[in-house]
DNA sequence: GACCATATTCGTCAATAAAC
DNA sequence: GTTTATTGACGAATATGGTC
């Protein structure tokens, strides 16, 4: 593996650049390609590659551009409308760009006392951000149809895909010391959820049919790293334990009754509604503050898919508009050709 | 193999935009 | 105005490649 050149130093400005160091023919899948937080990307660089693109095209009716055809590295053929388009939004906005316009003031001492504020305002609006990728991307594609937009999250929104049952909305999540997610939704069902993997498969619910009556007062949740059988146990209201076995690629859990006390490393959870004392208050926050980074973290990872998405059709659309460039240097020599030729 | 430099990945924080 | 989503920035951990 080749190693990429860094960019810029973390003292200086981390404005992104869409320069790309060296070229990777092999079209990885998103998540395996490298990046420093898109700051370089050496595995998504096609424009070296720019021999490779192949180009078709097909005129349109009268008044409307041609239609070209471009046959991306990736396979990916690409329509194009026409060489030259009316002017398009620029994909990499620059901050500079959104500044905003200020009049001149016919008064120089209002306009002197009101320049704290205008450069308030430009400094603001300079560093305001962007609009995310997926709004970028999305007014992209709709400018140019060859533009693929970044779908929405529709996994979690909605809802199971068919064929696996809905899941209960949760009412308290627990996260245990090996990562794995608890939640608890209201009817006693038990979802016990694998970061590690993709989405419901990553699942299981467990639904408590015997439990009886509920305990009053808090939901417990009692989570034991393992107990000396070596299994992973959760302790669920009715005085019951859902046990995991530790081997085999299927976890299997089970309910049983405990037959001894707390094992150690046994961690309580109370759930919301029921906090009186200061302790159980500071658990809540901490609670709280666990699913507020759980769903950080998705989103940055979220984040990240996108913006390696957008990149990739940054690229695409410099394929494009280098194949275009191309075609019009030529179509400029030929018709120098022409007029030399009819002026001899 | 140890060590170093650089690259990559990931979690977190904070600022901002967008939604409500 | 508050909540939620988005994303740049940062740092830590880890991976990778080169040199001795």
């Amino acid at each position: 593996m080749t190693k990429c050149v860094k960019k810029y130093g973390k003292t200086t400005g981390r404005q992104m650049t869409m320069e790309m160091v060296e070229s990777q023919q092999d079209g990885n899948a998103v998540d395996s390609m490298p990046e420093r937080d898109v700051q370089n990307q050496p595995g998504q660089s096609q424009i070296s590659s720019m021999s490779q693109v192949s180009v078709a095209s097909s005129s349109a009716g009268r008044g409307s551009p041609a239609v070209t055809l471009v046959q991306l590295p990736s396979g990916q053929t690409v329509h194009v409308q026409g060489v030259i388009q009316a002017t398009q939004p620029s994909v990499i906005q620059s901050p500079q760009m959104q500044a905003v316009q200020v009049a001149p003031t016919a008064n120089a001492d209002e306009s002197a006392e009101s320049e704290g504020i205008i450069d308030s305002q430009k400094r603001r609006e300079i560093l305001s951000r962007r609009p995310s990728y997926r709004k970028i991307l999305n007014e992209l594609s709709s400018d140019a149809p060859a533009v693929p937009k970044i779908e929405e999250e529709k996994s979690e929104e909605e809802g199971a895909p068919s064929g696996i049952p809905a899941m209960a909305v949760p009412t308290s999540l627990y996260q245990t010391s090996t990562g794995q997610y608890i939640a608890i939704a209201q009817g006693g069902a038990i979802q016990i959820s694998n970061p590690a993997s993709d989405g419901v498969q990553g699942l299981q619910t467990l639904t408590m049919t015997n439990s009886g009556a509920p305990q009053p007062g808090a939901t417990i949740v009692q989570y034991a790293a393992q107990s000396p059988d070596g299994t992973q146990q959760f302790f669920v209201p009715g005085s019951q334990v859902v046990v995991q076995a530790a081997t085999g690629d299927m976890p299997a859990y089970q309910i049983r009754t405990p037959t001894t006390a707390l094992p150690q490393g046994v961690v309580m959870a109370a759930s919301p509604g029921t906090l009186h004392s200061p302790q159980q208050l500071a658990e809540e926050a901490t609670r709280k503050r666990e699913l507020r980074l759980m769903k950080n973290r998705e989103a940055a990872k979220e984040c990240r898919r996108r913006k390696k998405e957008y990149i990739k059709c940054l690229e695409s659309r410099v394929a494009v508009l280098e194949v275009q460039n191309k075609k019009l240097i030529e179509e400029l020599e030929t018709l120098k050709d022409i007029c030399s030729s009819k002026t001899d």
